[in-house]
DNA sequence: AAATCAGGGTTGTATGATAACACTACAAGA
DNA sequence: TCTTGTAGTGTTATCATACAACCCTGATTT
């Protein structure tokens, strides 16, 4: 008999916490924007914890752009516009419909950056897409070292644009794409995988280096739709059908593969 | 004589500049992923501070996904990759090259997004986008309330994707964008700007509302590509030249407007 | 050899105290 | 009446200390 142990859940800590307590109150809207918060020795009597934790978690959310305060007055509820980051937590990660919308946007993204790094890359920006194909050719199928340059590759074709953000937006959402695979299932490799993503990443390459704007944008839809139906998602051009609820049941169980790229 | 007061800048918090030290350490390679951080004691003597403001730094940077941190072990960095929340912080926001980029990143952002959302839009987009139109008619151009419809607009177009991560991106995209142009300079408003604003907004709704792709992500560039010219940035194109670092000293001063939606 | 236990080091949490600051009310002076 | 000073109260910011929970290592015991 094969034991199913799920990881020890060991409770996060506790300002983490009180932290999603209040956000959640945030969201939901029982505490709007400019609201002032309880005074932290309410909440810590109120969460039943000590006025540390209280302040570990409204620096937490402070330093999100959740809340802002001020010494002798107190805590208050920011604007939601006024968010320094941009987060996507876990919960919603785990939901089957965020992998399609996710793979989605990367896919705006990605095409986009494809024809503007063919009319922008430098030498330097060959190079490290010719650096990241080698480590994927010597790398198997699906391996940490095959992943991490096909990232790679895809980052140098963001930095290719010369826009640092477009590396930036692209390797925040590529990487939750991958985890969102990889809360769905488990891999499935095969070498001929191997040799079709390769090739369609040389093709991307060959049409940055040619300059050829409206082929690397192509040939970039094309990768995407490749992989799109490697990890099981039918069709991965943006101008596919918009996901229905009725389809998302299914779609956790088609995804398959973890190595997307 | 009228009075041009800065605000004060009452400098931040002791456990903001602990961890922005920290965060300095690992982004220049002195911390890298997988070392194992001081501990809180040590950090508290070589900052000078208690250990308490290290924790409450700790725990912002663990929020963020840049460390990790066991009881009874220590506090390591985190691989790159784990970071959940993208963050653009203020400093960068200041550089005048940075307006350049997020301008562009928006540009192709809401070209895309208006293409696909005149093929998925239901009649509640179409009311919401109505809805922000009008406010936008009756409020003076520029103020907060015109700034906040248009800004509306422009999320109801994204939520028309259907897809919940347009609508999340774009916004803290643009919201970059606005916080970009207002560290450059001061608004210029005219009636004219009003007149031609609103006119580009209509167009991108009446194609959008006639499921015309093509016709929405062109309305959507010409509308950048006004904005653009409107805070004096020589064309809104995605397809324009790549920004030349000798440029950048005169951008700065070009930016003017404050409303560019 | 393996299991157990003790000890030190580290993070997690609690508690109390003090300083810095904001707000209010009220008195003092013009 | 209006302004200014001042005391008082409440809040956040920071410090300091103590203890619990936990990890790791090494000696001790079985």
């Amino acid at each position: 008999m094969t034991l199913k142990l799920d990881k020890v859940n060991r409770g996060p800590h506790l300002s983490t916490l009180v932290a999603s307590s209040i956000s959640r109150e945030i969201a939901q809207g029982r505490l709007k924007a400019g609201d002032q918060l309880p005074t932290e020795q309410a909440l810590a009597t109120t969460f039943g914890v000590s006025r540390n934790v209280v302040r570990e978690a409204i620096a937490r959310l402070r330093s999100e752009g959740r809340i802002w305060s001020q010494q002798g007055r107190g805590a208050f509820v920011a604007d939601a516009t006024n968010a320094t980051v941009l987060t996507i937590d876990h919960e919603t990660l785990q939901r089957a419909d965020s992998f399609r919308n996710l793979f989605e946007l990367r896919g705006m993204l990605e095409v986009q950056i494809a024809a503007l790094a063919a009319t922008r890359r430098s030498d330097a920006d060959i190079v490290a897409m010719e650096q990241a194909l080698d480590g994927m050719r010597t790398a198997p199928y699906g391996s940490v070292a095959w992943l991490k340059n096909d990232l790679g590759f895809h980052r140098a074709v963001a930095e290719a644009t010369q826009n640092p953000y477009m590396g930036q937006f692209l390797v925040f959402v590529s990487e939750r794409v991958r985890e969102s695979i990889l809360a769905a299932g488990n891999q499935q490799k095969s070498d001929d995988m191997a040799r079709t993503t390769l090739g369609e990443h040389e093709r991307i390459l060959a049409a940055i280096k040619a300059g050829d704007a409206k082929g690397a944008s192509a040939a970039m839809t094309r990768h995407l739709a490749g992989a799109a139906s490697r990890v099981g998602l039918p069709g991965g051009e943006a101008s596919a059908k918009p996901a229905s609820p009725a389809r998302h049941s299914r779609l956790r169980k088609a995804v398959r593969g973890q190595a997307a790229g």
